[in-house]
RNA sequence: GGGCUCUUAGCUCAGUUGGUUAGAGCGUCUGCUUGACGUGCAGAAGGUCAAAGGUUCGAAUCCUUUAGAGCCCACCA
């Protein structure tokens, strides 16, 4: 035992005495750290690797302390925890935050060059890549730091290049000029998914274009004027009338004065705009379409920037796309050539990270083939993985999404035009324009100049569930890993991708079940963003409440699947719980002053309380670990709650007061012992949830190791057998004879000091119960007899086969007890005639569960006994 | 246009395979310096389970439709 004197100990719980202490007490022992042994189940969580440029948010926060709650309970179960952290090199994202700090500071990354650009990223990688992995301590993660990864670390960056050259080898990269999504403020082609759509109020144009030869005009509608400098077609439906006789024939378009033909095309819709589409193959993905399937030329009007470049007339060129559109819609209105201008809500697709309308752009790319008939591909083995239950996601709704995008899925563009990332392990020969593909350069390296281009980031962290371990054995232990936890906004990016991985390189799963967290919202609904301003600082957070109060105060919010709103004030839920805990371990400490604990003692002089207690947590750790085993950390957390609040501290720390207080220094000791060890499990089962206030208890209940640990010790294991379903009866009726006496001492408003003598007719209450009647219903004198005559002005509570009468003479309100009474009737009454109607139902009586039927005869049966006895108590009251 | 999720107390949410009087936290009201805790204790009030229809002896729970909220996907100029 501590020597702590615990009178002196806070009365309220304060966290920033004991976090730092314990973390670095965790860190400096090691004692997450795994290595391979096969005398252990091993149990892997990868983390998901925060980007080098993030800053922590409430989304990290729920995200990691949910992986720390199933790490740190498999560790406790015995398993070979090992919980990898890292970070991702993020490229687009990394390379716009150290250009645009360059640039503050007057440096162009053109002009320095790749080489000292790179060696800016890393140093800004040094000076900030770690912070949000350094936060995260503070809320307590039990990483292996010794396995601390960086997807640009020397072997991960092997494993990158060789997934790559062994790719190509197989057919399944390719280099093609193709219409991707271009980011002209990174002058960077992205894929798909970094595209964000928005939904914005623009205009439609409607052009008329002057058909050759004739004085008629075609009229076009476009959302984007400016591309009609590359028009090379205008586009009809064949079947449409109004436009039959034009097909074949050409218009002049105007401004360039190109003569450019009329075609017909199936994609055009008759009843949209005026039925006739300009086509601009180079500058949009349907026109491309049409401009390949009809063999039209292709007209590149932008640079890589999205300004014009010379294929526009002189006046036109070197200006922004916007710019330009304004001239040309002017030039249409000189020329009297705009019918009209309509408004109209489109979407414009964004580029994620440079935050600018992306540009459908011609250009020559590396490509990922996705698909393939046959199924030698990547996405056939990855679907099935999760068809065939291999893969579990949770909750399993998201499958679906899964399976939508992979049964759709096209070519991932995987050439970025950056400098910070994995570049793309490819030479081209100087003169022969030869390819050559290898983990290693080419011999005669001076003939050749290697591709420019990296890849994108998600090409690299899809191999993090295996290139996190670096040897063959570790993959063969630890892989495949066991949980992923992770946002359901990435299940295309990272998810997906790393299934497919996973079962190309390993030819395994990479991960068994993939918890997908719920979004942090802010009291109102709104996604947490910077510019509202609306997500909580969760260091602040952290500082006024404590990692554990958050950790438990998101986690009690965050049901499976659902939004979360959030406000830090929530956090007073978890505050209280941790004082509570607080308070409950420093009754128990300070009882250990004066009773000696002797573990021997442990099962001895056990009565109907200490079987209900041991009962209600064996039958709260069957409950949890069947929540745990389903994913349901939040009805979890809230069995624990429950059990330590309401169970032990609201009746069972009551119930062994007066023991405590006895004089038998052997049952003292007894007792004591028991509430100390069943706090203990206690403590364990609540360990992952709030690792900080769990530990410091654990190591003053009682004489610890150097190195020991609550997070290291074994979990309580359930014990079926000592689940008493009896004990639990005979204490739910004790808590109902006290409540009903609490009950009428509130309602007529007796003050807690004042104790009053009751009265119970009954034969059923035991002699050894009225103690803890006496004392927790505050009762002097208690009178149990099955022939009691209830003393005119006493207040009245009818429960199963017992009467209980209060004397309450001088201080009784008649008229408020009879309120009392006839409420009670009311409920009664109430009740009793629905039960009524269902057993006057010959259909129910004959087609319901037999068990079913008798249930509801017997509560008839007991509820009109107590009617009765209310009827008559309240006559007598008359 | 397709898909997913949600709608239960003033607020935020539980509610397992249909079967006690639909629960919890916060908030509200009443009382309380009861020898762990006022970040607490005891008690109370508060719900026609979004609407309609259906299946069933029985529906918050299953089915259909409707209304509303949110998210994802898709090439309508």
């Amino acid at each position: 035992m501590s020597e702590t004197n615990f009178s002196q100990v806070p009365k309220a719980y304060n966290p920033a005495d004991v976090e730092d202490k314990w973390y670095k007490y965790w860190y400096d022992h090691e004692l997450y750290h795994s290595e391979v042994d096969h005398s252990k189940q091993p149990y892997v969580i990868p983390i998901p690797p925060p980007n080098i440029t993030g800053i922590l948010t409430m989304g990290h926060i729920l995200n990691n302390t949910l992986q720390d709650i199933f790490i740190r309970l498999k560790r406790m179960q015995g398993c070979n925890a090992c919980w990898v952290p890292g970070t991702d090199h993020a490229s687009i994202a990394t390379e716009t935050k150290v250009t645009n700090f360059l640039a503050e500071k007057g440096i162009k990354k053109k002009e320095i060059g790749r080489d000292e650009f790179l060696k800016h990223c890393w140093q800004w990688k040094e000076q900030y890549g770690g912070i949000i992995i350094q936060q995260l301590k503070k809320l307590g993660v039990s990483c292996d730091w010794r396995r601390e990864r960086f997807t640009m670390d020397d072997d991960y960056y092997r494993e990158v290049i060789k997934a790559f050259v062994d790719l190509y080898k197989e057919g399944k990269i390719y280099r093609g000029y193709r219409m991707v999504n271009w980011d002209p403020a990174n002058k960077s082609a992205i894929s798909d998914e970094e595209v964000i759509y928005k939904t914005v109020n623009g205009k439609l144009w409607y052009f008329k274009y002057t058909v050759a030869g004739s004085n008629e005009f075609i009229i076009v509608a476009t959302t984007r004027p400016e591309t009609m400098l590359g028009d090379t077609a205008v586009a009809v439906n064949p079947d449409d009338e109004r436009y039959k006789h034009l097909i074949g024939k050409k218009v002049k378009l105007p401004i360039v004065e190109r003569e450019i033909p009329i075609l017909a095309d199936e994609y055009v819709d008759k009843e949209f705009g005026t039925g006739a589409v300009k086509v601009t193959p180079a500058h949009d993905v349907n026109d491309y379409e049409m401009g390949m399937r009809h063999k039209l030329p292709f007209i590149n009007i932008f640079n890589d920037d999205a300004t014009t470049n010379e294929n526009v007339p002189d006046w036109l060129q070197h200006q922004d796309r916007y710019e330009v559109r304004k001239k040309v819609v002017a030039k249409f209105e000189e020329l009297g050539l705009l019918h009209k201008i309509e408004d109209y809500q489109t979407k414009i697709g964004y580029s994620e990270r440079g935050n600018v309308p992306i540009e459908p752009y011609l250009s020559e790319q590396w490509f990922m083939k996705m698909s393939a008939s046959g199924g030698d591909d990547l996405v056939t083995p990855a679907i099935k993985a999760v068809q065939d239950g291999r893969i579990k996601f949770y909750p399993k709704h998201w499958e679906k999404t899964y399976f939508h995008w992979m049964e759709n899925i096209k070519d991932w563009c995987i050439s970025r035009q950056l400098w910070w990332g994995h570049r793309i392990p490819v030479w081209y020969h100087k003169q022969t324009g030869n390819i050559y593909c290898d983990v290693n350069p080419p011999k005669d390296i001076e003939n050749y100049k290697q591709d420019e281009d990296v890849l994108d980031t998600w090409a690299s962290s899809w191999l993090w569930a295996h290139a996190i371990f670096r040897t063959e054995e570790e993959r063969k232990y630890y892989y495949p890993t066991n949980t992923l936890v992770t946002g359901p906004d990435i299940i295309f990016f990272w998810v997906a991708r790393m299934i497919m991985a996973g079962m190309h390189f390993m030819k395994d799963i990479p991960f068994r079940d993939v918890y997908f967290t719920s979004i942090i919202r802010d009291a109102q609904g709104r996604k947490m963003s910077k510019s509202l301003g609306n997500s909580p600082d969760p260091l602040e957070v952290i500082k006024e409440y404590g990692a554990d109060a958050l950790r438990f105060t998101v986690i009690y919010l965050a049901p499976l699947g659902q939004d979360v709103l959030f406000s830090t004030d929530k956090c007073e839920l978890g505050r209280n719980f941790a004082n509570k805990i607080w308070n409950a371990g420093r009754f128990l400490l300070m009882n250990c002053e004066n009773i000696k604990v002797d573990k021997e003692l442990k099962d001895s002089y056990k009565d109907f309380a200490d079987e209900w207690i041991i009962s209600r947590l064996n039958k709260t750790l069957l409950q949890f670990n069947k929540a745990m085993d389903d994913f349901e950390v939040n009805n979890a957390i809230k069995i624990v709650y429950s059990f330590i609040w309401n169970d032990y501290c609201d009746w069972y720390v009551e119930m062994i007061k007066s023991r405590l207080y006895g004089d038998n220094d052997e049952v003292k000791s007894a007792v004591l012992t028991r509430a100390i060890s069943i706090f203990e499990d206690a403590l364990k089962m609540l360990h992952p949830f709030m690792p900080f206030i769990t530990e410091e208890l654990w190591q003053l209940l009682d004489k610890r190791n150097e190195g020991d640990s609550i997070s290291v010790s074994e979990f309580p294991k359930v014990r079926e057998s000592l689940i008493n379903e009896s004990s639990e009866l005979e204490m739910d009726f004790v808590k109902d004879i006290i409540t009903a006496i609490r009950n009428i001492r509130g309602e007529m408003n007796i003050a807690p000091s004042k104790k009053v003598n009751a009265m119970i007719k009954s034969s059923s209450v035991k002699d050894y119960q009225i103690d803890y009647i006496k004392k927790l219903a505050k009762v002097e004198e208690l009178n149990i007899d099955a022939n009691i005559q209830k003393l005119k002005a006493s207040a009245s509570a009818v429960l199963r086969d017992v009467e209980i009468f209060i004397p309450l003479e001088g201080l009784i309100d008649l008229d408020v007890e009879r309120q009392r009474l006839q409420k009670e009737i009311q409920r009664l009454e109430n009740s009793i005639s629905s039960v009524e109607k269902k057993l006057s139902n010959e259909k129910f009586v004959s087609n319901a569960p037999a068990e079913v039927v008798e249930k509801e005869r017997a509560k008839q049966k007991d509820w009109q006994e107590n009617l009765k006895k209310l009827k008559e108590i309240l006559e007598n009251l008359n």
